[in-house]
RNA sequence: GCGGGCGUGGCGAAAUUGGUAGACGUGCCAGACUUAGGAUCUGGUGCCGCAAGGCAUGGGGGUUCGAGCCCCUCCGCCCGUACCA
């Protein structure tokens, strides 16, 4: 009987569906494990070979975790909200629900036919109003919080309200807007309800806030930071503008301490940890005010706060640099400066920010006319602007201290300014600046002679002593906006009603949550998914959308991270219509073990991610800090084009197209083309192929057909290139004809053979036949293929042999630890050595063959449970089933050693294998006759070995 | 510029983390069985050399009995980020 992946992998799949093999309960009998993919967003292009890379490995780990008796939650959802299927809705007018149905479909589609053993019952998908009635749930939650510093976590807002009544603002630490007023316990109960009510919108963990926000007029919405890419959208490459609007906040920069902290209790990789650090970008250092003074009035005017993590080197500012766009520049430039400053502001303001940012080496700025004050020595400060300042970090303003940064510094040069050195250890601060804390301070007043440390404590304690300045922590980070000016998202469950029955009623509105028991808010029908004509987004044309068929509801939706940013807990229990999980779920599966996906979610989605966790922890809902408790990050796969080269002048009317093999062009002028990598292999264009799907190439205009310089095999050779995958560059490889082909066991197996799952890597089909073959040769392990015989069935009860279990055991010992480290392409590698080597024994015994069935069912699972079922075991239950027993005595004759001559003296080297420790590698000296006869070829029969040292040689 | 990573045969890659470099796979060469081979099996395959031998992990230097791995330096590539004060 021939393996025939076609009816096999079917066959299981059916199975596995019919029986509902993958489906899991909570069980307090067993330990469970949660392993989880990054849900993807369905898109109309479908899978490629590159999205199940990720989905294999982990899909490996659940059935290994599985059979180690773990019980394994291992669900798949879809982020389907999205951008996408909503130009695809303003272009045909189709629902986006609908596209999205569809693409989703093909998406289940295509997962099923690679084997994964989700538990498809826990299905999620983030556009379904039973699953964002709770994304729109955790909003209500977080408005309904504030963060109490004192406690350091969020906390009910009636805790605050309780705080105000007692003792107004006094003692109360809190995360607030900007204007927070202070008042008295006995002004705060003075006030009506609807007052205090607007007092507390500025304390919510969610509130809107006038922001300046990247609108982006092509798309009609206002995208996050994280979405904009080199100054346009992210989605389409329109220009993003500058525009201040109202928006959703977010105060997730009460939790930045947080999230730096948490960094240290989490297995990440430490690069993907520094990315969020640098992300958060937590600096410590010191506020320090500089009073102005107008040029030509001179006296004292106006303070300008800046952040510096340098204070140490405060005497050697020499210039301060305010960004454009600071609010104090209009008041701070003299009259003669006027033209100057405003031909700059205005430059700035039209130049786009990824130019501004784009290039470091031009110095520009210009000076406004007034000065300040250096506080620690009162001496004149002249005041530039520059747009290397930017005006959202920090204060908008910087010191400028041109003999330790080197910004400063060619500033400096550029305009004049003096360049004073400060610290003795400074060198060569006439060619460049030197960022050093090396040495003792000079030129700098009362910290002359003191080293870095001493001289920070002294400045801050000495701007503290008169309220000029006080050591700060200073965060990049910023508040999430959460608005977006779109259809196709979640609802804000929010209206507005006027205010009324406050004696300061100006007709203003105010925003409230609706009621709970009004969830799911649902995204009403509309004639058209783009904004209205007066600007509105396109909520705004839902007829007769009205909270209490009277109130206004919000009209912009949640972006696409809200949905994200908790589905994990959905997985626990997605049915659950009264709770967003049941705390029995939450207390058993508690947190992700193991989560994988790709990397370019570290500063939204997995940031985002731990904000609302650490926020449903506070408010107890929860039981840990941390969402995601290991990630690894798979590396992109990338798409290999291929090209034929056609000379150029060909192709054309009345000219034979001629295409050059990519061996003969030296010499040649020619244009390379895209050529489907599909009709490639081994680089060797199928000349059929092509002349038949490109009709529009390989004819000339007025169909000539084309001609072929081959190699001198007489191939067609293709050039190569490593590009992004995409329909347009032809390099695409659905994973779906690769099944059909070589069957999904091929695909799982050759996938993760590729190469370290981590590492970025160009698709290549070229050596998939390397593990088609292997799978053939496992086969016939239990099959011999003889057609004439009743029964090709070889398997018998034989006892193994020695060398057969030193085989199985080696390969147990290989699997388990490349598993636990996700170091899955050595594996394959481990299986085909032992394939071969029993093969080779000719091992027909039922104890090993079990066991290498159970050991290659995560990475094959079709073709193992086919054999396990052969085996007489009960059909389907390889999952069910128990790992093999590593026993480490079939592998101790594994030690080796060997002797290496040393300057006259020899050495012996010993090592062992698998079942000792590395720690016990050793290195002796043996006996000179003894290390002879082995030079000679003729070892030691036995040598017995304690760590360290020798105790007896047998020759 | 800064941060992180990488550099090993024609190609994808291994290397028990300082101990026989190139496992395994592909590709290529030769052979077997074949009417046939894009099937299967066997052998060979880092480079130079007929051989003995020599040279090899981007270049150079260092530590070490011993370096692909550690240190210094230079070169090249990739990713992230955008002047973060």
């Amino acid at each position: 009987m021939d393996y025939n992946h076609r009816d096999t992998e079917q066959k299981w799949q059916r199975f596995w569906d019919e029986n509902q093999t993958y489906r899991v309960e909570t069980d307090a009998t067993r330990p469970k494990y949660y392993v989880l993919d990054m849900f993807p967003y369905p898109s109309g292009a479908g899978l490629h070979v590159g999205h199940p890379l990720g989905y294999i490995a982990s899909d490996i780990v659940s059935r290994y975790k599985r059979l180690r008796g773990f019980n394994v939650l291992h669900p798949m959802g879809f982020d389907s909200f999205g951008l996408p299927a909503e130009q695809y809705a303003i272009q045909t007018g189709q629902h986006p629900a609908t596209t999205t149905e569809v693409n989703l479909t093909r998406y289940i589609e295509q997962l099923k036919n690679i084997g994964f053993s989700y538990d498809w019952s826990r299905e999620v998908k983030t556009s379904s109003p039973d699953y964002y009635k709770w994304t729109q749930w955790v909003f209500m939650e977080l408005f309904r919080s504030w963060y109490n510093r004192d406690t350091d976590r969020a906390e009910p807002i009636e805790t605050l309200i309780e705080k105000f009544a007692a003792n107004g603002t006094t003692g109360v630490y809190a995360v607030c807007d900007d204007d927070c007023p202070t008042f008295t316990a006995d002004d705060w109960n003075a006030k009506t309800e609807t007052e205090q009510y607007a007092i507390t919108l500025k304390y919510r963990l969610t509130y809107l806030a006038d922001a300046v926000v990247n609108f982006c007029p092509a798309l009609g919405m206002v995208l996050a930071n994280d979405e904009v890419k080199d100054g346009v959208s992210e989605r389409g490459g329109y220009p993003v503008v500058q525009k201040r609007m109202r928006q959703w906040m977010m105060r997730i920069t009460a939790y930045a301490d947080r999230l730096i902290t948490g960094l240290d209790t989490i297995d990440w990789t430490d690069s993907l940890k520094e990315q969020q650090r640098n992300w958060i970008g937590r600096s410590v250092g010191a506020s320090v005010k500089f009073v102005a003074t107008h040029a030509e009035i001179d006296r004292l005017w106006v303070s300008i706060e800046v952040f510096t993590t340098r204070v140490d080197t405060i005497f050697g500012v020499t210039f301060m640099v305010l960004a454009p766009e600071h609010e104090l520049v209009e008041s701070l430039t003299t009259p003669e400066q006027r033209e100057a400053v405003d031909a700059y502001v205005n430059a700035a303001k039209l130049r786009p920010e990824r130019d501004r940012m784009a290039d470091a080496k031009t110095v520009s700025g210009v000076f406004t006319g007034s000065y300040c004050r250096n506080p620690v020595n009162n001496e004149p400060v002249p005041i530039y602007l520059a747009d290397y300042v930017l005006a959202g970090y920090g204060t908008g303003a910087v010191m400028a201290v041109p003999s330790g940064d080197q910004r400063d510094w060619l500033f400096a040069k550029h305009f004049g300014l003096p360049i004073i050195p400060i610290l003795d250890g400074q060198k060569d601060i006439d060619t460049q600046a030197d960022n050093t804390k090396e040495g003792r301070y000079i030129n700098s007043g009362f910290i002359n002679g003191l080293a870095y440390k001493e001289a920070t404590t002294a400045l801050i304690d000495f701007l503290e002593k008169r309220g000029m300045g006080k050591g700060k922590v200073n965060f990049r980070l910023r508040d999430a906006v959460f608005s977006r000016q779109r259809y196709w998202g979640e609802p804000v469950p929010v209206y507005f009603r006027p205010r009324v029955d406050s004696p300061n009623a100006d007709g203003s509105v105010l925003p409230y949550l609706i009621d709970e028991a009004d969830l799911p808010l649902e995204l009403p029908a509309v004639d058209k998914y783009l904004p209205t004509e007066t600007g509105e987004p396109p909520l705004g044309r839902a007829e007769g959308w009205k909270y209490q068929n009277q109130f206004d509801y919000e009209l912009s939706t949640m972006p696409g991270w809200a949905g994200s940013s908790w589905y994990w807990y959905r997985y626990m229990d997605p049915q659950n219509r009264t709770e967003f999980a049941s705390r029995e779920a939450i207390d058993y599966w508690q947190s992700v073990d193991l989560y994988i996906g790709g990397t370019e979610h570290a500063t939204g989605h997995l940031l985002y991610s731990r904000f609302w966790n650490k926020f449903m922890k506070d408010r107890g809902y929860v039981p840990h800090e941390e969402p995601f408790q290991k990630l690894i990050n798979q590396g992109m796969i990338q798409g290999r084009s291929n090209f034929v080269y056609r000379i150029k002048g060909t192709g054309g009317e009345g000219v034979a197209p001629v295409f050059v093999s990519a061996g003969r062009l030296e010499g040649m002028d020619t244009t390379p083309l895209h050529v489907d990598v599909n009709i490639v292999e081994n680089d060797i264009l199928n000349i059929e192929a092509f002349i038949q799907s490109r009709a529009d190439l390989v004819n000339s205009t007025d169909g000539l057909p084309a001609g072929f310089l081959f190699e001198s095999n007489g191939a067609y050779l293709c050039g190569v290139e490593i590009e992004k995958m995409s329909k347009s560059k032809f390099n695409v490889v659905n994973p779906d004809t690769i099944v059909e082909k070589y069957g999904a066991d091929v695909l799982r197996l050759y996938e993760m053979f590729l190469g370290p799952l981590e590492q970025a890597k160009p698709w290549n089909t070229n050596g998939i036949d390397g593990t088609f073959r292997f799978i053939k040769k496992f086969w016939k392990l239990f099959f011999n293929g003889d057609a004439t015989s009743d029964s090709d069935w070889i398997v018998t009860d034989t006892a193994p042999t020695p060398a057969e279990l030193k085989i199985l055991h080696r390969t147990i010992k290989k699997t388990q630890d490349d598993i636990e480290n996700f170091s899955f392409n050595t594996s394959v590698s481990s299986f085909m050595i032992c394939v071969n080597e029993l093969a080779a024994l000719k091992c027909s015994s039922r104890a090993v063959l079990q066991d290498l069935v159970l050991l290659l069912s995560p990475y094959a699972p079709h073709v193992c449970e086919e054999l396990w079922a052969a085996l007489g075991n009960e059909p389907g239950s390889v999952s069910r089933a128990t790992w093999p027993v590593f026993n480490p005595v079939y592998l101790v004759e594994d030690s080796f050693a060997y002797p290496i001559q040393i300057n006259g003296k020899v050495r012996i080297t010993m090592n062992f294998a698998a079942d000792r420790p590395a720690t016990e590698i050793e290195q002796v000296v043996l006996a000179d006759e003894t290390v002879q006869k082995w030079m000679e070829g003729k070892p030691p029969k036995k040598v017995v070995v304690v760590p360290k040292r020798i105790v007896n040689v047998v020759v």
